[in-house]
DNA sequence: TAGATTGTTAATCGATTAACAATC
DNA sequence: TAGATTGTTAATCGATTAACAATC
């Protein structure tokens, strides 16, 4: 791959970077393929109530989505439908499964085997879509040894000669997030070209490797943003008029403030700024999600 | 809230329905606000340092997005740079906090307490940001009355006295998929208004109330679709020269295909269609993430 | 003043959606 | 044939980005 270094490029939510991203690869829209995955499941529920067809109106209901969108996703991989009748679910199963590379099998190693590594360890969702779940890695040797879904736990050390001897080319990290860049390197140095990262941590990768990240803090927090303008917009703020006034003024007011010495600081910002200092149960650091910390 | 249901209305990866939520509230566009959290999590950092000021440039680098973009997100907040200077760290942490609505605090309850309900439980980003776990819950009597992270697991049964009485409006649900909807409906009926899903399975809930979800399942199939674009685009495809032919040749084949009883399946569409049909080591079905079914 | 950096403009790009002709 | 439903068009909307005037 090339030796170039960029930050990653494709995360959750929006997508910064979608739009540079070699992704779409014979033309199909980066937001068709995050649905993909959506109209699979649903046509797999359908399928296994052995459904024949489907309607775009009923599958869209199905996967949550609108029927135009749905047909216009659908036009990208080519004409699978039949006018007046709807879709065929095994053959449309079959033409997503082929799109998104499922048909393939994919050996996909663990780091980090904490509470969220054994989680995924067991999520059935792997298996069943050609996800095999390859190595399971820690740099505990508390945890070395011990196994997790079946799978035992291996040292870190063994990383590199698992993702040779069996070509994965996937790794998911689930580490804190002070080992998360680390073990990224690791990976990447090792030959693995996509990782789902579980860390709070802009990991930065050389071009060619493709990094998605789950932040289960940033979810909560969009959630809380919205909860906030429910409630009457004028929950409690603790906002000051200088907040909201012309510009000058509102320049003014942060130069004071700064002259101050972050007087406009509330307990959030204030804790945010001091972790150690706060009295709060969840002790733990931000983002200790796994429970141990890769050499 | 209103009594007409329609499909979530938010989710992760792009965002199907993102233009029709009332979220724009005081204009601030949705791909901003998903993006707050991080400039939020870099700031914390240079705040952790004592850094007084930042450069957009500085600070964008640091939360893996572009400067210009980061500059126009900021100038939905305010003006809150100074030209020729930069932005004061602390200031903007403040300015962030409360406009996500992270200057309250947030009670949260978590349903379904297996290894992803255990991992969330311990996860220091929440209390850090002003989210407090106010109850785990979960249906089964073998977990009910365990601790994880310091809290009783209690049962079901309490869900409407605790939402009640600790004014929860925040509910992350990680159940197996199967109890999802039920125990949305719960929430929702005891006055949660915003969901944070983690059951692969759309919910459906009425106006007024926020669904969020986070797919493993989905963010590892699109990388997955990434790697087969790399791997020399023609990887090892089982494709039939009839996938590609032009419209009227694939329609009849759909058609003899069809009438054959879906011949043109694969290994993995085979087995999305019958799970307990494959032989692979992970048993559990699709999306069992949590340990236990609620009631 | 000279250098640095913001905040904003305007152009561009990608995604969504309704509508409907094509066609089963 | 009449009814149903796809596949595509075109309009609209939202997000990204480079560039630069404003201004510290």
């Amino acid at each position: 791959m090339a030796i170039g270094r960029s930050p990653q490029s494709s995360s959750q939510t929006p997508d910064p970077g979608a739009a540079r991203r070699p992704s779409r690869a014979r033309g199909i829209p980066e937001a068709t393929v995050a649905r993909l995955p959506l109209y699979l499941r649903a046509l797999t529920a359908l399928s296994e109530r052995s459904v024949p067809t489907v309607s775009s109106e009923e599958l869209a209901a199905a996967a949550g989505v609108n029927s135009a969108k749905l047909r216009k996703d659908f036009s990208y991989l080519g004409s699978y439908g039949t006018r007046g009748v709807g879709y065929d679910v095994e053959y449309l199963v079959y033409q997503i499964s082929r799109e998104l590379g499922l048909t393939q099998d994919w050996p996909v190693v663990i780091v980090g085997i904490g509470n969220l590594g054994h989680a995924l360890a067991n999520y059935g969702g792997f298996a069943s879509r050609g996800f095999r779940v390859a190595a399971l890695l820690d740099a505990d040797p508390a945890v070395v040894g011990s196994s997790a879904a079946g799978l035992p736990v291996r040292h870190m050390d063994e990383l590199e000669s698992i993702v040779e001897s069996q070509h994965v080319s996937i790794g998911v990290i689930t580490t804190p997030p002070g080992a998360a860049q680390q073990v990224c390197d690791r990976l990447v140095e090792a030959g693995v070209t996509s990782i789902l990262n579980f860390a709070p941590t802009v990991l930065t990768v050389p071009d060619g490797v493709d990094v998605r990240k789950v932040d289960l803090s940033i979810e909560l927090q969009i959630l809380a943003f919205h909860e906030q303008r429910k409630a009457g917009d004028e929950p409690d703020r603790t906002e000051s008029v200088l907040d909201r006034a012309p510009g000058p003024v509102r320049a003014a007011a942060a130069k004071l403030r700064r002259a101050a010495g972050g007087s406009g600081k509330t307990r959030a910002a204030a804790e945010d700024a001091d972790p150690a200092a706060k009295g709060k149960p969840g002790k733990a650091g931000e983002g200790e999600l796994s429970a141990v910390m890769p050499a």
